[in-house]
DNA sequence: CTCGGGTTCTGAACCGTTACGGTTCCTGCA
DNA sequence: TGCAGGAACCGTAACGGTTCAGAACCCGAG
């Protein structure tokens, strides 16, 4: 019977004709793919978990790019993608434990998160995609601490001492508003923590007393977070003299309030993102391209090929600057207190 | 074993953590979830057919949205969204057949595709959404026709007689150039055929010789496409006065053209497009808006809710005409042979 | 002491497939 | 005619969980 369907040169044409003929008779609608994954212990699909917020990984230009190298990917291999339904608020664990897939892709996951704990529990292969790398769990993902510090050091070369920053959620909790220091330390989202800290490390350098930086923080990644973020970072020091973002989305908020208060950039107020999302390439923002859609083919790659469990493989993405027309030298005012 | 896990209730704490006890101990990782779904008959997913192309499904915003909406009502459900691998190159029907799920959402996928009679003979329920309906299916889609008829009555009414017609692709072989009325007739991507034949009707009407008008095919659905689709309508009828796109990335592509030919919008040439995403509604295009999200909430709905077999059900969703800034009158060189 | 009723626990059947080994049958060759 | 060898076919045992029937046990009432 299974040879049949699956195996056509193990019988005659003549039997296999007769037997699908007679099953066909018979209403029988081919063999079940779920007794057939148990037999064979492949569920020909890979798991994707990712961010609490689901919707953010449609709304997000980075990441519907990361999406769609690991759908790409799956599809040369010709596996399913199943994305695993992990809502925030109730912590349906069961989810996770009941997907038939045979690894998971783990995508920018706070590391408290109680899915992601699930997901090492089952017994199948797991590669982690920005986030902090885990104990023998495969790894992808740009050296975001090197990434973002081209872009301090770029800002720190045109003059810049002054200046505010605009980042995503830190935590799962809800913040809108100035992140402390210790909030900055204790975020659990890998990435943002990494970028601020990398930040803080590289103006500290240059003679930046960090804890005076305004932080600002948004839960939601949109537009207008970025520009009441902005708003807000300009309210808590107006001498500030550039606005480091950390996603491109924040950054293009950010533009559209400078705009509107008639801030020219970057003449009076110099803007980055992160990312390297198409709207930011067209609006001209100095930012930090990355790879997205290598990085989701890179995840699926790694997932699919077969590893030696032994060894821990990591893929660093690299990352550009893109200087845009977004930065430039502080305004001369400021210029004032550290030129010659 | 199983209550152990599943039904806390039926036996005593003790003995449950007995059991759990051991089981960790021999490195027992949980219930399978493949061999629950073979005994329960619940895969705890559904799967999605989608457009040949996959990265077009991703590229999109139109299709992203639908995506979201549909992953949202999974997600709700506590339903996995399973991506089924459809290349179109290798007619891999055995992914269809493959797929442990409790369900399909077919997505835009033209008639004569393998993979969508391989759903078809599946045992499960079967949503089909921006295609034609099918006997004793689920639908869910808008009324493509008395949308685009409503960009024909706002051009009729503005006095256009003289059009282009921009569209996407209309059968899997490829054509870029002019599609002959016949190959407009024989089209196996529903949503193009229908938006076609419409807008044929409703000029026709009008008096416009439909055979006159030249209507420009293009595979790939980029910007890029779009513009060298109005260059080449406007090649073979340079005395057009508006160009009706079937999407809005064509539209803004022919936007970008026409600025490019130093045209001015609408005052030398009208634009539309059709969809509503972010990009056109920013540009001020004049556009048909659809509920993207809506759409793939309610085909993930439709599909969840236990239905009686015995009555399809059908969603037809409401669109609205958005009368932007592209869309005038025509110019008066025109309008002379048509006015007073 | 026995019986009935309820709770806790055990064991076996079943879900539908694939892998594998065994059996039959046929052909070719000595 | 006998036999080897291979192709074609068939039967059966897992795969790992859920479910359900019934065994075992406990307790209180008659």
């Amino acid at each position: 019977m299974s040879n049949a369907y699956n195996r056509p040169d193990q019988l005659s044409p003549e039997l296999r004709k007769r037997v699908l003929e007679t099953a066909r008779r018979l209403g029988y609608p081919g063999p079940d793919p779920v007794a057939r994954s148990l037999r064979t212990r492949k569920a020909g699909a890979v798991g994707l978990l990712l961010t609490e917020n689901l919707s953010y990984a449609f709304r997000d230009p980075g990441a519907v790019g990361f999406l769609e190298g690991l759908a790409l990917a799956c599809e040369d291999a010709g596996q399913g993608l199943t994305l695993i339904p992990a809502s925030p608020e109730r912590e349906d664990v069961a989810s996770v434990h009941r997907a038939g897939v045979d690894g998971f892709v783990v995508y920018s996951v706070p590391e408290d998160d109680p899915h992601l704990a699930a997901v090492l529990e089952r017994p199948v292969p797991v590669v982690v995609c920005d986030q902090p790398r885990l104990d023998n769990l495969d790894w992808v993902g740009p050296d975001d601490r090197k990434a973002i510090k081209a872009v301090a050091d770029h800002l720190i070369g045109l003059g810049h001492r002054r200046i505010g920053v605009l980042c995503m959620r830190l935590a799962r909790g809800r913040n809108d508003g100035p992140a402390t220091v210790q909030r900055q330390a204790n975020a659990s989202f890998h990435v943002q923590k990494a970028r601020l800290t990398a930040l803080a490390e590289e103006f500290s350098e240059a003679g930046v007393d960090w804890t005076t930086v305004p932080v600002v923080e948004r839960f939601d990644h949109t537009l207008d977070s970025g520009a009441s973020a902005a708003a807000q970072a300009l309210e808590i020091d107006p001498e500030i003299t550039a606005l480091v973002c950390t996603s491109d989305i924040l950054a293009l908020g950010a533009l559209r309030e400078a705009g509107n208060r008639g801030l020219r950039v970057p003449e009076d107020l110099t803007i980055t993102g992160f990312d390297g999302i198409p709207d930011a390439e067209r609006a001209g923002l100095t930012t930090v391209r990355q790879p997205w859609l290598e990085k989701g083919r890179a995840a699926g790659r790694l997932l699919l090929e077969t590893a030696e469990p032994s060894r821990p493989r990591h893929i660093q993405l690299e990352t550009q600057l893109i200087t845009g027309t977004t930065s430039g030298p502080p305004r001369s005012g400021e210029e004032f207190w550290f030129g010659p």
